[in-house]
DNA sequence: AACGCGCCCTGTCCGC
DNA sequence: TGCGGACAGGGCGCGT
């Protein structure tokens, strides 16, 4: 569920809440998310003591940075929450995998229905490493139109499933990847090695205003989606074509598609994108 | 090496 | 009301 907009909205929300915060204890109730080699005592034993330095965002992950060089990192899944147990709407958590108790009484709540999601402590060095394996940040300086341009000529993927590789572009899932080749007038077949240069600088832009947009409007929730304080995003009523099949188009009015391909959905409008 | 598929798991919705 | 199937913001490991 959760991508770049989702993951920022909810570190923007952490960074005022828990920095500075020291870790009193973490509770596990379903093991199964923690990362290989990670067990809910060693989770336990890691964290007891450590103090949330700064909140970062990389990808569609939430970064915790602790002291003694050590980083939580959360990976949300497709139904994973970040919420503070303050929350009224706490309540309403019915799948608490983890609980990170703070020394100011209030606790941390990772929730994940269908259990996606991840959690996995690192090294600041052995983090740095895993990192490598993710794409440029689109909303970074680094991601040109010239860039994209190149990363795009070896590829026979439809630029859907290109946007979706992690390793090239990170932080873009189904939902924006939908909205950006709106907004850039590309169908989401296209052969990424396919896309001119005009249109990966549109799709660029495009990218870039729809992750911005959405952040604004602290992401979109669907169905499972919620901030910190356990509240939806407002971006799913300014999608226009995502989860949209049939409705129409709302600049030109042909009914948008769905096509199944990779067995994920894609929707676009036929007319508006070619 | 790059690509697509199957799978992980739970909940919801829709047709019969 | 129950039941089966399709589907859901992600990502890993595998075979080709």
């Amino acid at each position: 569920m959760p991508e770049l907009p989702e993951a920022e909205t909810i570190v923007r929300d952490l960074q005022r809440k828990v920095t500075g915060r020291t870790i009193t204890g973490t509770k596990v109730m379903h093991p199964d998310i923690l990362g290989t080699q990670l067990t809910p005592p060693r989770l336990s034993r890691a964290l007891k003591g450590k103090s949330i330095q700064r909140v970062e965002r990389r990808a569609k992950k939430v970064v915790l940075r602790l002291t003694d060089e050590l980083v939580l990192v959360i990976s949300l899944g497709m139904t994973g929450r970040v919420v503070a147990s303050k929350a009224e709407r706490a309540r309403d958590l019915r799948h608490v995998a983890v609980r990170f108790d703070l020394d100011d009484g209030s606790a941390l709540l990772y929730d994940d229905a269908r259990r996606f999601g991840s959690i996995e402590v690192y090294t600041t060095e052995r983090w740095q490493q895993r990192q490598t394996s993710l794409g440029v940040e689109p909303l970074s300086d680094d991601f040109t139109a010239e860039r994209l341009v190149a990363m795009t000529r070896t590829s026979i993927s439809p630029i859907r499933n290109w946007l979706l590789d992690q390793t090239r572009v990170s932080g873009v899932g189904n939902i924006y990847a939908a909205e950006a080749l709106y907004r850039a007038g590309v169908r989401p077949t296209r052969r990424a090695n396919t896309i001119t240069r005009a249109e990966a600088a549109r799709l660029r832009d495009a990218l870039r205003e729809v992750l911005i947009a959405s952040i604004e409007a602290r992401g979109t929730s669907i169905s499972d989606y919620r901030d910190v304080d356990g509240v939806e995003g407002g971006f799913a009523a300014r999608l226009y074509v995502y989860d949209r099949a049939g409705l129409p188009c709302l600049k030109c009015t042909t009914p948008i598609k769905r096509v199944v391909f990779t067995n994920r959905s894609a929707f676009y409008c036929p007319q508006c994108q070619k």
